[in-house]
RNA sequence: GGGGAUGUGGUGGAACUGGUAGACACGCUAGGCUUAGAACCUAGUGCCGCAAGGCGUGGGGGUUCGACUCCCUCCAUCCCUACCA
């Protein structure tokens, strides 16, 4: 069965019906070795597993690998996150259900993710679209709901006119929707929110134990939480008997207050609209735009004067009540206080529209505040009894003072927002609410479980919803047993991809999570994109802590240790449609004229330069062509040898071929050879024992960059570095026995320590050479030996200034006499310091020595 | 706008704790093999310079005997910004 040349197709399919026939990774659980629970972020369903996924899913399978060969008992499962909106865009370009749509993607998938040799418990494998799946979040939302942990209330949403849907926020371009092309409107809707806010603190503190968890995505998530301390007041309002409630962090500049700013639908706005016409047209031109943080942070600051004045709460002063656009009713009581000269967005507005600014706070270094509003603390000025007290002072003082007149109150607060999981959409998890008319919201019972999505029968051009399917909707109430309705809307796919990790490790029949969960979780390494770091990975441990809270899980935690992986970047290209709206077009189809790129039509392409790759911009980079040219083991190679894991990676294929030349090269090397079977030597020649230290020194080497570092790319090199370091002679038929054990040793640990990373060729290989049947091979690890990791010499480097000057070979442990007389001694460093005197000498030991003249 | 990251040869990257910058590859150049090509093998390859030597990790400044690494500042790129997943 020995292949002459290297075919990957060939032996990939043997090797993979090897593993499917013995059931290689199935996971099950057992006393006598550790549990690893390795898990990779599970991919949406979108047709093609390109280069991002290639790349993900491979970090996870080498870990997996490598963990199953140090003796764990390791879980890797897989699954679809296959709920959502592109499988409602598709069905209305292609009149094809989103089902069906759905279903094929995840068939071709599949096959994409076995070609590449993924070592999945496929028997665990979760279609999130599946009843049997989304039957266990509708259960967990009554328990939720009976808690008291969901709430109703009106919220925002994109409302196209013309398609008479609900639009996305990616789906609003410059205001517009997407398809219609018509401006969109804000509607207010019911909607159900979980409340996450119960858990702010408790998120916040689960922070600090997430010991393998990178640091910057722990701090974007404190950032996102966003915990803060100040203060609550009301300002009264001049000859009205209303007041204004606002929250502020920096009492201390409550002097400074020239004006305050309100939301353009808060209450007091609204009672404006009817009186003053001015008002009513800002309200009305404010309206519809777009609500997202990052469009109100970029449009222009604008606002209209109410006439209506607040009474300063200490001085008693006027102070004007401004509508501003950058204000949101949703966010906190929807009016702030503002001062313009210690708040920077305060003071750009307060420029635009010469409202005065007064400088309440002095700097150690005196600034002013004639350019920019001065943000940080320092010591009250202009603040009458307040004055040199220091912003930490005046906060307490302030508060107390004003918590007698006008209700004030020290607060915590949290800028994280509760989480609203309504979305008005076909494709999702029905929501099992009842609306009747005498006994109001009522959840579903629970033996009426699941409320299975309705088949759709006609799409329209339009957005999806249930709300068109009346017959679905026709129900009785759960409690009165009259005719009632079904609630539309349908979660948030966020909603299963946070307890997904829960479900795999548990396989019941009849209730949402068993025992073996706990024994799984919590997840020992997750692998994820970082784009991830806020919203999946948090409402991932909310919902881990609900599911402790209501006993079916012990963990706190779901993710022990997090590796965040880099995008896979590619360059994205669109055209302008009639609307001049972007329509994303393949790379395939750009035609480079000099600097001007076109499609074959002549219509000009623009590019958004390197983005991540994705469905939508069509600039996923497809794996199967590279698969089928070059074989799984040497795609899987390449993927990890071209970058860290938590780097982002500009996709280029350019370089591929040197991956598939190193396995050629190992292919060559091993596969006419066999196993030493001689003697021991006694004694070893000086360059068998440099190839068997450099074999351990790599060895040790390797394994510390998988199981430390995930530092893929390094360990692949230091592989090739050991097998360019093999003498020509060792690989000879007239070798002597030392040689001979000696390369074996080397042929050994490099099956072993490519195998998580090229399985396939290292197993086939080791098969051959062994003469074994293979069983063992990906569940052992070898071990170092100590007595090869010692050095007898080193290179000492010789520095004059910090310059390097020489260097010489010297004994490891040289005192730092001999080596400054070694040092002297070299020619180069002698003509340097001939002509001056030595001030000092540093000395690192096993390093350096460095003479500063 | 806010939050988080990244920036090193022609290219991807290495340098793990402040101590040899450029490991390992790609590409390129020359040579070998071959009727030719592919594949493969050998040697060279940061920049300037004939050389001695100098310069060099996005730009500018600082700390240090010594800085890719620490500090300040500016620039560029990417991700997230609560309804893409």
């Amino acid at each position: 069965m020995n292949e002459k040349n290297y075919n990957p197709s060939l032996i990939e399919k043997k090797i993979q019906n090897f593993w499917r026939s013995n059931k290689t990774y199935k996971a099950v659980k057992s006393a006598d070795k550790e549990k690893f629970y390795c898990l990779s972020m599970f991919p949406y369903p979108s047709g093609n597993l390109h280069m991002g996924h290639v790349r993900n899913y491979t970090i996870g399978d080498v870990i997996s690998r490598f963990k199953r060969m140090q003796g764990y008992n390791v879980l890797q499962p897989m699954g679809w996150d296959a709920f959502g909106l592109p499988a409602e865009n598709a069905a209305i370009e292609n009149k094809v259900s989103p089902r069906k749509w759905t279903k094929e993607n995840i068939q071709n998938m599949r096959g994409q993710f076995d070609t590449l040799g993924f070592s999945y418990d496929w028997s665990r494998e979760i279609n999130t679209s599946s009843p049997n799946y989304y039957r266990w979040e509708q259960w967990f939302f009554i328990q939720l709901f009976k808690s008291g942990l969901v709430e109703r209330k009106e919220s925002e949403v994109n409302w196209d006119p013309v398609d008479q849907t609900v639009l996305a926020n990616e789906q609003v371009i410059d205001g517009k929707g997407w398809r219609s092309g018509v401006e969109i409107e804000r509607k207010k809707i019911n909607q159900y929110f979980l409340k996450i806010t119960k858990y702010a603190q408790e998120l916040l503190n689960g922070l600090d134990d997430l010991e393998n968890w990178p640091s910057q995505v722990k701090l974007m998530q404190k950032n996102w939480i966003g915990k803060s301390k100040g203060l609550n007041f009301s300002f009264e309002i001049d000859k009205r008997d209303e007041i204004l409630e606002v929250f502020t962090t920096r009492p201390d500049t409550i002097f400074g207050t020239t004006y305050c700013a309100i939301a353009s639908d808060h209450p007091l706005a609204i009672d404006l609209i009817e009186i003053n016409p001015e008002v009513k047209k800002f309200i009305k031109q404010n309206k519809n735009k777009n609500k997202t943080e990052a469009a109100i942070a970029k449009q222009e600051k604008i606002g209209i004067n109410t006439g209506l004045k607040a009474i300063h709460p200490i001085t008693k002063e006027l102070i004007p009540i401004w509508i501003a656009n950058f204000v949101l009713m949703e966010y906190g009581s929807g009016a702030v206080m503002c001062v313009p000269g210690h708040d920077q967005r305060d003071y750009e507005f307060a420029k635009k529209y010469e409202i005065p600014i007064l400088q309440v706070i002095k700097t150690k270094d005196n600034r002013t505040i004639e350019k920019e509003a001065i943000e940080e603390k320092g010591i009250l000025i202009n603040s009458s009894s307040y004055n040199d007290l220091s912003s930490d002072e005046a906060f307490e003082k302030i508060a107390k003072d004003l918590s007698r007149t006008c209700d004030a109150e020290i607060q915590t607060n949290y800028r994280l927002r509760d989480w609203g999981i309504s979305r008005q959409r076909y494709w999702g998890c029905p929501i099992p609410i009842v609306h009747c008319d005498d006994c109001g919201h009522i959840p579903v019972n629970e033996k009426d479980l699941p409320i299975e999505l309705p088949e759709i029968d006609d799409i329209t051009s339009k957005g999806l919803s249930l709300k068109g399917f009346k017959e679905w909707q026709k129900t009785n109430c759960p409690n009165c047993s009259k005719p009632a309705k079904r609630e539309t809307d349908t979660f948030d796919t966020f909603f299963e991809s946070s307890w997904y990790s829960a479900r795999f490790a548990s396989q019941p029949n009849n209730c949402m999570l068993d025992d073996e969960a706990d024994y799984w979780l919590p997840v020992d390494h997750y692998i994820g994109g970082i784009e991830h770091a806020i919203l999946h990975l948090l409402y991932a441990r909310f919902f881990n802590l609900l599911m402790r809270d209501q006993k079916l899980i012990t963990s706190t935690e779901p993710f022990k240790k997090l590796l965040t992986q880099g995008m896979v970047l590619a360059d994205a290209f669109y055209t302008l449609d009639k609307n001049s709206n972007p329509e994303w077009v393949h790379k395939d189809k750009v035609i480079k004229n000099g600097e001007q790129l076109t499609l074959n039509d002549g219509s000009k392409v623009m590019t958004d330069g390197m983005s991540k790759m994705s469905k939508s911009k069509l600039n996923g980079i497809d794996s199967k062509v590279i698969i089928d040219k070059y074989g799984a083991d040497t795609v899987r190679l390449y993927m990890m040898f071209t970058s860290p894991p938590e780097q982002s990676l500009e996709w280029s294929d350019t370089a591929i071929e040197g991956s598939y030349r190193f396995l050629k090269r190992i292919w060559n090397l091993i596969s006419n050879r066999s196993i030493y079977k001689g003697t021991i030597p006694s004694n070893f020649s000086d360059a068998e024992l440099a190839l068997r230290q450099k074999s351990h020194k790599t060895l040790k080497k390797v394994t510390h960059d998988f199981d430390e570092r995930n530092s893929f790319n390094t360990a692949i090199a230091a592989v090739m570095e050991l097998l360019n370091a093999i003498p020509d002679s060792f690989k000879e038929n007239k070798a002597t026995d030392g040689e001979k054990l000696c390369l074996d040793e080397t042929i050994q640990f490099s099956l072993k320590m490519l195998s998580p990373i090229s399985p396939h060729i290292c197993l086939y290989l080791w098969k051959e050479y062994s003469g074994t049947d293979g069983n063992d091979f990906e569940f052992s690890w070898p071990e170092t030996n100590e007595k090869f990791l010692k050095l007898e010499n080193f290179q000492l480097i010789i520095q004059v200034n910090g310059k390097v000057r020489g260097r010489e070979n010297v004994p490891i442990d040289i005192t730092q006499e001999e080596a400054q007389e070694i040092a002297l001694q070299n020619k180069n460093v002698k003509k340097i310091l001939s002509n001056s005197s030595i001030k000092k000498v540093i000395y690192v030991k096993k390093k350096l020595i460095n003479f500063v003249i």
